[in-house]
DNA sequence: GCCGTTTTCGGCCCGACTGTTTTCAGTCG
């Protein structure tokens, strides 16, 4: 799919015009990225299909992003982008990413200290010349230093989720040859981690010795359209990296070796030295190509043998991060994992009475395409007006609405039920945004922090805990205040929280947008006798998918159904 | 640059927050 390609550009493109003095024109450039993004249709289909006309049904798509769409397709480039990127030879899709750096303020550094690139800016904050720029300062400087910082910290990974579509198709890519018996992708992706490396693919055939079909494989791995760097391409192994800037490693093995290889390449490092000491101990060898006893391999096909044979159950890719999943497995006693298909309902979403895009009735249909049970709809309140939050007034109307919608289900035999939650704001004092009589006519009441993000970590645990205490309160949602790959939390005493939550019976959540909370404290929550909640945080329909972020989270947090409401 | 219709132009979420100023610009969501 060429979908993500062209909203990347796209995106691009809406950053350089935030750079000129033109208004709207970059909103524009991005809503239609981000429709693009979300399309559920692959946009070449769409333009092979209908053509010009076609892709100008997509939402926020024009004459003129039509046909910029359509130069991609035909030559793979577009024009336009390259010229504003002479005009302004600026990396504005580096340097957009530091927080606090907007269009005015890249088009200013470049200007006037011929800044392009991240490096030039460390060179000019080492020279200490930004903070005299006229309204810039000694603060702006600092606060720029900590936000490439934290990009730094975050750069070479990519989020989970924006690979994991690519994973399962290149997958299926390889499944279709004939004579691969196995196939799986390995490393940090099979272990659900949030963020991933590279990714490790691992295929199987019975006899590694026949050329034509390796061959053939590794053909199909350095041939694939996102290829644009051949690292290297052997008999066994192939590097490549995409135009994503992502790199990818495949492997081949024999079928008698695919259980140890699988074991090996998902790791974590942590956990295979762990398995290998334990190995040693019994007088055994393990590695990528088998279990040995005395240079004879009598372990290697499946995973689970190679477990049982080293005295312990088999475990979850998710829990292999070397922590205390392997004393669990040896007394019988890991956690039975929670499922997608356990998820009976997802109670955080928003609805277009807000900052979403789609209606409740378009979020229920898509809820109950699922195999969904109950659907909470969980507008922001009047605080946020960036989202259009809801006051009183308008949540008693959306009653209404809801309410129809029930109705008509239940006429039509659907055994689902909206609920009325929603995601009121925690102000700065710690009170609610929405009075008492209106939360008590609502299904359920989640709550959450949108504002005051620098508060100190007293104030913000107090702010918190007072929110808390609202017996309406049924669920805090992303309780730290982080978003993977974007925003620290904040300072809080999340034990405080946790205690709290425990007292007052609140779930917590586990965020499948931000994951937040992280798999660590998600666990804490756990064994301190919290419940969970996983939400999607869904804004439109396709992402309500997203649950099955939040619920690898939950995995690699050792949840099991029974610690989750929504189970 | 897109969109909608009270269409073929005029409006486009808009207020909080921060850091810089001394009344506001830029960024964020």
């Amino acid at each position: 799919m060429k979908n993500q390609e062209i909203a990347q550009i796209l995106f691009e493109i809406g950053e350089f015009l935030e750079l000129g003095e033109i208004p709207f024109k970059p909103q524009a450039y991005q809503q239609a990225a981000v429709a693009i993004d979300n399309l559920e249709e692959d946009i070449s289909k769409i333009y092979k299909e209908r053509g010009i006309k076609g892709l100008k049904e997509i939402p926020a798509v024009g004459e003129s992003i039509a046909l910029k769409i359509e130069e991609y397709l035909k030559t793979g480039k577009i024009k336009y982008i390259e010229e504003l990127k002479k005009i302004t030879p600026v990396d504005v899709d580096e340097l957009t990413k530091i927080e606090g750096l907007g269009g005015k303020r890249i088009k200013r550094l470049y200007k006037e200290l011929g800044i392009k690139t991240i490096k030039d800016l460390e060179r000019a904050i080492e020279e200490h010349k930004i903070a005299s720029l006229f309204g810039f300062g000694e603060k702006m400087e600092a606060n720029i230093t900590e936000a490439i910082k934290f990009l730094k910290k975050s750069k070479g990974r990519f989020l989970l989720r924006n690979v994991l579509d690519d994973v399962y198709r290149i997958e299926n890519i390889f499944k279709k040859i004939k004579g691969v018996e196995k196939v799986s992708v390995a490393g940090s992706a099979r272990r659900r981690k949030e963020t991933i490396g590279d990714i490790d693919f691992l295929i199987a055939i019975r006899d590694t010795s026949d050329k034509y079909l390796v061959e053939k494989i590794m053909n199909t791995f350095v041939g694939m359209d996102e290829v644009i760097k051949i690292v290297n391409k052997g008999e066994t192994k192939s590097s490549i990296k995409t135009r994503q800037g992502l790199d990818m490693d495949l492997r081949l093995v024999s079928l008698s070796s695919f259980g140890s290889a699988l074991q090996y390449f998902t790791g974590s490092k942590e956990h295979n030295i762990a398995l290998r000491r334990i190995a040693i101990r019994k007088g055994l060898k393990l590695n990528e190509y088998g279990l040995f006893k005395n240079n004879r391999k009598i372990k290697g096909e499946t995973e689970e043998e190679i477990y049982e044979r080293l005295g312990m159950d088999w475990i979850y890719p998710e829990l292999r991060e070397g922590e205390e999943e392997i004393e669990l497995a040896q007394k019988h006693q890991l956690p039975k994992l929670i499922e997608l298909n356990n998820i009976k309902g997802d109670f955080h979403c928003h609805s277009n009475w807000n900052g979403g895009e789609n209606s409740i009735k378009e979020m229920t249909e898509k809820a109950i395409s699922l195999g969904y049970e109950f659907l909470g709809i969980t507008d922001h309140t009047q605080s946020l007006k960036i989202e259009n939050g809801l006051n009183e007034k308008r949540l008693i109307e959306q009653r209404k609405e809801i309410n129809s919608i029930n109705e008509e289900l239940k006429k039509q035999g659907i055994n689902f039920k909206v609920l009325q939650g929603s995601e009121v704001d925690i102000l700065k004092n710690g009170t609610l945004d929405i009075d008492n009589k209106t939360l008590k006519t609502l299904d359920y009441v989640s709550i959450s922090v949108h504002s005051n993000f620098k508060m100190d970590r007293e104030s913000m645990t107090n702010r918190i805990i007072k929110a808390m205490e609202n017996s309406y309160v049924k669920i805090l949602n992303h309780p730290t205040g982080m978003i993977l790959g974007k925003r620290d939390s904040y300072e809080v005493d999340i034990e405080k929280i946790i205690k709290k939550a425990k007292e007052k019976n609140i779930a917590l959540e586990i965020n499948s947008y931000r994951f937040d909370l992280n798999y660590q404290l998600a666990r804490k929550a756990k064994e301190m006798g919290v419940k969970l909640v996983i939400g999607s945080d869904a804004h439109n329909t396709k992402e309500l998918e997203d649950m099955r972020f939040g619920v690898f989270q939950a995995r690699r947090a050792g949840l099991e159904k029974k610690n989750i409401i929504n189970c």
